[in-house]
DNA sequence: CGGATTTAACTTTTT
DNA sequence: GTTAAATCCG
């Protein structure tokens, strides 16, 4: 095993005194680009092979399933295979130990897991119960008031202190009535996961020892993005041992908006008065140039930190600062300059990265990629699992997991259309209410419901055989094989096979993609179980899908490139209202994190900064007139260089050249991307088709399993294929 | 009453 | 460009 890499004298000092520093409170100021994942990573080999302290007495959390993993692979090369470290997101160890200690709340082990969609459904339907009209409150906004309030920890009954405006009164009757619906449903919400612990751990002191005892070493990664009970929570755990060790940079505390309370970092050192605190700001990713200007924007904020990275870094090249017509050249600007950039500097395309602040940004820059041939990868937008058809089928697995999953049930029991109106669902549902029978149980009465037509009973009949016929199957086969089955004993198949137009087979196709990460799941688990795959499901999200392996452009969010880095970084649409976005120019500490997220972005770079922004962008379907950033006038304008576009070609060139290129032939680009290997597929290489033919490649999205392939055969077919569905073999 | 088709509204960032 | 609500048709 290649355990000898292990040794703290690649380490700098203070890094050094990081890992070194065990026993007692610890916290690690780890400016971008640091180490701050190595001195993690080095700190629980240095427990485990120095200190002998077993395993399973170290609890590591972090933000993503990503970073977990990436931690998780660099101990392992370190110090080789270990067993037994809990490392995961807050989310999913918490979800374990519920699964645990399900019984001391009266859950089901085989509870369900809310997302925000499942959430919005059971909202909507308690606010039509309470006679509160969604048209003048959107469920949307209720939901996140209920977030918020978890997040804060403040319970239903917290909430009546806070009444005010009329939305406030209609959140005070909502949301205790949420929580019940929860509570009967047997599912949590995602704010449940870290809530509900903190009340057992309260309720149920000898639970709570139970694990403060087993976790001697507790480390918390991307600690200024905990909120208040995640807060509380690791409080809690690691409060007998006291051996707490957190690291976080507030100058990258993005998630403001989602409960994150940068008061947990600054105020670190007051609640734990023995606190070691250790500061890194040697930087070893980035230029001095992408540094200066970072710093120079990010220390106009206030609320934050004194300190200031440093580097032994080249200085660099400058930053450019392009001033574009539109949204249109700033998408084939960017693409013209990635071609540059291979040709000239031999880059891969996979050094790249293009950032914009709000996923709708996304498209324009799309449109010209796929022009241009380039093979991209979009992170995040509408995530797989969000797809409305592969929902279904989870819907249906959830369900049988849980048959008291009544927004689940309320998904499904007619779709595919059984003959079940919304009218003969209220009439089950009036039922069960008046008989106190779960809604599940209500339709096997059928015959005791008044006014029910034969249609519609029939209809229920079927439905609930189905699913109690897969309830007493999941223990005799394989989730991979019920699942299977369940697709076509539902007639979800037949539904969607029927329906011929190009949405139609893409949902096929999706469902059979949910098929194959259902039989990967059941082969690569030791105890493959519906509800375990439900739950896994439930907390990915696509950066953790994301990997540099396909040669390809990434496209992101600024908020999802958090923690990642490339050798050249495009930040788009750096305009007035857009970045800093207009709602958040009010107030200070909005400003101040969303200038956090543009030093966040300025960060992720190594060697190349392009900063863009557009005199008119195209917003909900019109055009609008834009400003510069305020950020660009806050850069150290000795680290930046301001190009105007008119300077270099006109803009009718532009397209024109833009359109010959899309109409004449694709690009070649094989011949430069350095690393073709012969499985690899690229935007221009030809294909052959088993039914459509031969055809072109017009651009490669997404990677391994979930890659696809947008076609456009001889016939004048353009299709959008999953590759690993689809029969066809590339031709040279 | 149920199903299909058309219309309208909406886009900050996400575990 | 996507999805939920409103409308229409059988």
């Amino acid at each position: 095993m290649g355990a000898s890499a292990f040794s703290l004298q690649v380490l700098n000092p203070e890094q050094s005194k990081a890992v070194t520093a065990t026993e007692g409170p610890v916290l690690i100021l780890a400016g971008a680009g640091s180490g701050k994942t190595r001195v993690l990573t080095y700190r629980i080999a240095y427990l485990i092979r120095e200190m002998g302290i077993s395993p399973q007495s170290i609890l590591a959390v972090t933000f993503t399933k990503k970073a977990a993993i990436e931690m998780r692979e660099r101990i392992q090369k370190l110090i080789g295979e270990v067993h037994g470290i809990w490392i995961g997101t807050f989310h999913s160890s918490f979800a374990k130990i519920l699964r645990w200690e399900s019984a001391a709340i009266q859950y089901s082990p085989n509870f369900v897991i809310y997302d925000t969609d499942d959430q919005n459904r059971l909202i909507k339907m308690i606010m039509e119960e309470l006679n509160v009209p969604a048209t003048r409150f959107h469920p949307k906004a209720v939901q996140s008031a209920i977030s918020h309030a978890k997040n804060s920890l403040v319970d239903p009954e917290d909430y009546f202190n806070q009444s005010g405006s009329p939305f406030q009164e209609a959140v005070i009757r909502i949301y205790p009535e949420y929580q019940k619906h929860l509570r009967q449903n047997h599912a949590f919400d995602f704010d449940d996961l870290i809530t509900v612990p903190i009340q057992i751990f309260k309720q149920h002191p000898h639970i709570l020892e139970k694990y403060q005892d087993r976790f001697e070493y507790v480390l918390v990664d991307e600690y200024q993005d905990t909120n208040k009970a995640q807060y509380e929570l690791i409080r809690y755990v690691s409060q007998k041992k006291r051996n707490l060790f957190v690291v976080g940079d507030d100058d990258q505390s993005i998630y403001g908006w989602r409960g994150a309370d940068i008061h947990n970092i600054l105020n670190f050192e007051s609640d734990f008065p023995e606190a070691k605190v250790f500061r890194l700001e040697q930087n070893y990713r980035s230029t001095k140039n992408i540094l200066a200007a970072a710093h120079s924007v990010v220390s106009r904020n206030q609320g934050r930190k004194v300190k200031k990275l440093w580097s032994e870094n080249p200085k660099g090249e400058k930053i450019e600062i392009w001033e574009v017509d539109d949204d249109r050249e700033e998408a084939y600007k960017a693409v013209e300059k990635v071609q540059e950039e291979v040709f000239k500097n031999k880059r891969s395309f996979r050094d790249f990265a293009i950032l914009y602040r709000t996923n709708a940004q996304s498209r324009s820059l799309e449109d010209g990629l796929r022009r241009s041939g380039i093979s991209y990868i979009i992170v995040g937008g509408v995530r797989f699992y969000d797809r409305r058809e592969v929902k279904d089928v989870l819907a249906y697995m959830k369900l049988i997991v849980n048959p008291r999953d009544t927004v689940s049930l309320k998904r499904i029991i007619n779709y595919p259309a059984r003959g079940i109106g919304d009218a003969s669902l209220r009439k089950v549902e009036k039922w069960s209410r008046e008989n106190e029978r779960p809604l599940f149980a209500a339709l096997a009465y059928i015959d005791e419901i008044q006014g029910l037509s034969s249609r519609a009973k029939a209809g229920i009949k079927s439905f609930h055989d189905l699913i109690v016929k897969y309830t007493a199957l999941t223990n005799k086969i394989s989730p991979a094989e019920l699942t299977h089955t369940l697709v076509e004993d539902s007639g979800i198949l037949r539904h969607y096979k029927e329906d011929m137009s190009p949405e139609g087979q893409m949902r096929i196709e999706n469902i059979s993609e949910l098929l194959t990460a259902i039989r990967d799941y059941t082969e690569e688990t030791e105890k493959p179980s519906i509800a375990g795959f439900l739950e896994e499901v439930s907390l990915v999200n696509d950066v953790d899908q994301w990997n540099d392996k396909s040669n390809a452009i990434t496209l992101m969010t600024l908020h999802s490139a958090k923690g990642l880095e490339f050798p050249v970084v495009f930040i788009t649409g750096v305009e007035e209202n857009l970045f800093p976005l207009s709602r958040s120019v009010e107030k200070k500490e909005d400003l101040e994190e969303e200038r956090r997220l543009f030093y966040v972005g300025l960060t992720r770079a190594k060697e190349k900064v392009i900063l863009s922004w557009a005199q008119n962008r195209r917003l909900y379907n019109n055009i609008e007139a834009r400003l510069p950033s305020r950020f660009l006038d806050e850069l150290d304008e000795s680290a930046c260089e301001f190009i105007s576009s008119r300077s270099i070609r006109s803009m009718s060139d532009l397209y024109e050249t833009a359109d010959r290129e899309f109409n004449d032939a694709m690009p070649d680009y094989e011949s430069f991307s350095q690393e073709t290997g012969s499985g690899r597929l690229l935007a221009g290489q030809w294909v052959l088709h088993d039914m459509f033919g031969k055809g072109q490649i017009l651009n490669v999205q997404g990677y391994g399993e979930k890659q696809m392939v947008t076609v456009r055969f001889k016939n004048g077919i353009q299709k959008k294929l999953i590759v690993k569905y689809a029969k066809f073999k590339s031709i040279v």
